[in-house]
RNA sequence: CGGGGUGUAGCUCAGCCCGGCUAGAGCGCUUGGUUUGGGACCAAGAAGUCGUAGGUUCAAAUCCUAUCACCCCGACCA
């Protein structure tokens, strides 16, 4: 393709817009531009890159006998709320507003209605569905570039199965599926352990890949490769000691002590001593919570307990409730609460904890002798450096993108929408599911974000848009021009997609600078002082290791160097 | 939805606080010429409802009110 004569608007300057480094480069590299906050339009150079990462994916999901579909976006309301997911979903979902219709955010709904009318038997079973299409969600902020768009790409495909033991090797074949794809897209990418939330099912796992850009947290351990997202991991932080004697109960005037730092200052006593006391309301009661020291409650992991409606109470209630003020809230003298306590202060004693009066605490709580704990969980969010759950080695915690989610969704969408089998013995039975999708977009933003030097994009041999980038340096001198006319259509003779920077107005400074910021991982320039030795200059953009390479042997050295993982 | 920021030429931005005369710069674009191995140079030129609406004023890019859009932090996120 000839830079000359197509479509590729590199830009010189930063756009102010984006903050990211692969949102700014898809922006300087001519790949796309933004119609709206998360709403994009590809060009064509990162159309192609687009479709590199579509057939890669489309080739390991027919590996595990994947089938493609392609389903509509536009989905009738009512389909949606036989699954309950128009409540669930709310205001992420868009709404037509002059039709019942919404755009479908995801597609579990429709796969089991294809699935309800047209599978039978046992028979039938097992099959994986897919497609690669665009979804539709309102973000409350889109952000990051095509990190969280509005409207976006997503690989989405469907088990359905006949047993729990199918289930568990398709969502098998699913994760091992993934793993190459991320692989061959040239990924640095860990899978970790996350949660299911509005998706339902009995298990998740999501891939993803770290970058600072990244807007989920993840806990890592280096020494022996357990991986959560924060919102489940766990650590072995230190219980609090029992110890031996339970002391008295004592009353402590704390004036003006309201944060557990003001109170490790005021009192000069250890952190693990203390017990921080948050409250929130299930189904209309108070539930008071217990957590060591400074320990941040984890949102996730308390909701999966009190229930997706249990939320923080408000600070008039809390007053009503307790007869205190946030700060000096604890667990004794309270009535019709329910008190839940981290696992870290299981049968702990000697705690101070507030008092349930403002400028108050309590000295000495023995969680035993003095409050009625209806239960010890695993409350805390998991910080940088405490021990591994396995191995007791620190964590690492960084931050990553969600390349791909797979979850075991069982029977909740085939019970809803009425897509069911006969088994063996001719039993009526729920179709048993899973669902697994990857962002497209965010496989491309993943490998800038891991793959970019000051100067610009290095593409992945895999999805790079061409493998050669030719820069005619002296587009002046006849006989330059006409080797590089040469050397040209023999790459293109020879099927090696080539991007040809034949610019006749443009200094030869201008071209490398597109060069390396567009990022084909090879570029052959062509100038004067080497043609007259039959030879043109081969760098490789990534290393910027510069080879002087025949003519004659250029082909050899391509597909050399592409024939190298 | 809460907090912060920004909207001026295709792009990046100055001017706004403290109102004033014909609204600026760099890059890009057009024409002509000179250049050609790391974002060339000279000359001439085109290009802006100053986000939108209303208000204050003799006078508004500048002050006031409303509103829209975009970005960042937070909340949210199958």
């Amino acid at each position: 393709m000839r830079l000359s004569k197509n479509f590729i608007p590199t830009l010189k300057e930063v756009p102010s817009e984006a903050s990211i480094p692969s949102h700014k480069l898809m922006l300087r590299a001519g790949l796309m531009r933004q119609l709206a906050a998360g709403v994009f339009a590809f060009l064509p150079l990162g159309y192609k890159v687009m479709k590199n990462v579509m057939d890669l994916i489309r080739k390991e999901m027919d590996a595990i006998g994947g089938q493609e579909f392609h389903l509509p976006a536009l989905n009738p309301t009512e389909l949606w709320e036989k699954t309950g997911r128009v409540e669930a979903f709310g205001d992420t979902m868009f709404h037509l507003k002059n039709r019942p219709f919404v755009l479908a955010p995801t597609h579990e709904e429709v796969i089991s209605w294809v699935a309800a009318n047209h599978i039978e038997s046992y028979k039938d079973l097992p099959q994986i569905w897919y497609q690669i299409q665009t979804k539709f969600r309102n973000e409350p902020r889109p952000r990051s570039g095509v990190l969280r768009g509005r409207q976006f790409i997503m690989k989405d495909s469907y088990s359905l199965d006949s047993s729990w033991e199918g289930l568990d090797k398709s969502y098998d074949l699913h994760a091992e599926a993934y793993k190459k794809i991320f692989n061959r897209a040239g990924l640095k990418f860990f899978v970790v352990g996350a949660s299911s939330g509005a998706m339902g099912g009995s298990g998740s796992q999501e891939f993803m890949c770290e970058s600072e850009s990244g807007e989920d947290t993840c806990a890592i351990c280096d020494n022996c490769g357990y991986a959560a997202n924060l919102e489940i991991a766990t650590s072995n932080a230190a219980k609090a000691v029992r110890h031996t004697e339970s002391l008295p109960l004592q009353e402590i005037h704390t004036p003006n002590v309201k944060t557990i730092d003001e109170l490790l200052t005021f009192l000069k006593v250890s952190e693990n001593i203390l017990a921080k006391s948050l409250v929130y309301i299930q189904d209309g009661n108070p539930v008071l919570i217990l957590m060591m020291g400074n320990d941040q409650l984890n949102e996730t992991k308390i909701q999966s307990i009190l229930g997706q409606n249990a939320r923080p109470v408000h600070p008039d209630e809390l007053a009503e409730l307790t007869g205190a003020d946030a700060g000096s809230i604890g667990p004794i003298g309270l009535k019709g609460f329910k008190i839940i306590a981290d696992k870290r202060l299981e049968n702990a004693n000697n705690l101070i904890s507030g008092m349930n009066k403002n400028d108050y605490h309590i000295g000495n709580i023995d969680l035993m002798r003095d409050v009625k704990v209806d239960g010890y969980y695993d409350l805390r969010i998991v910080t940088a450096h405490e021990p591994c759950v396995n191995c007791n080695k620190p964590y690492r915690i960084v931050n990553a993108i969600e390349l791909g989610h797979i979850f075991k969704l069982g029977t909740k969408y085939s019970n809803a929408l009425n897509a069911l089998f006969l088994d063996e013995k001719g039993e009526q039975k729920s179709i048993i599911m899973g669902s697994y999708g990857i962002g497209v977009e965010r496989i491309i933003a993943c490998n800038i974000e891991q793959n970019h030097d000051k100067f610009g994009i290095i593409w992945n041999k895999t999805i790079t848009p061409f493998r050669v980038h030719q820069v005619l340096v002296n587009s002046n001198v006849e006989n330059v021009v006409k080797v590089s006319e040469n050397i040209y259509k023999n790459l293109l003779d020879n099927q090696i997609s080539v991007l040809y920077d034949d610019r006749s107005n443009v200094s030869p400074g201008f071209k490398f600078k597109d060069a390396d910021l567009l990022g084909m991982p090879l570029q052959v320039i062509v100038g004067e002082k080497n043609i007259v030795k039959g030879n043109v200059e081969v760098k490789n953009r990534r290393t910027g290791e510069r080879q002087i390479v025949g003519t004659d042997h250029l082909l050899d050295f391509i597909e050399q160097f592409y024939s190298q993982n």
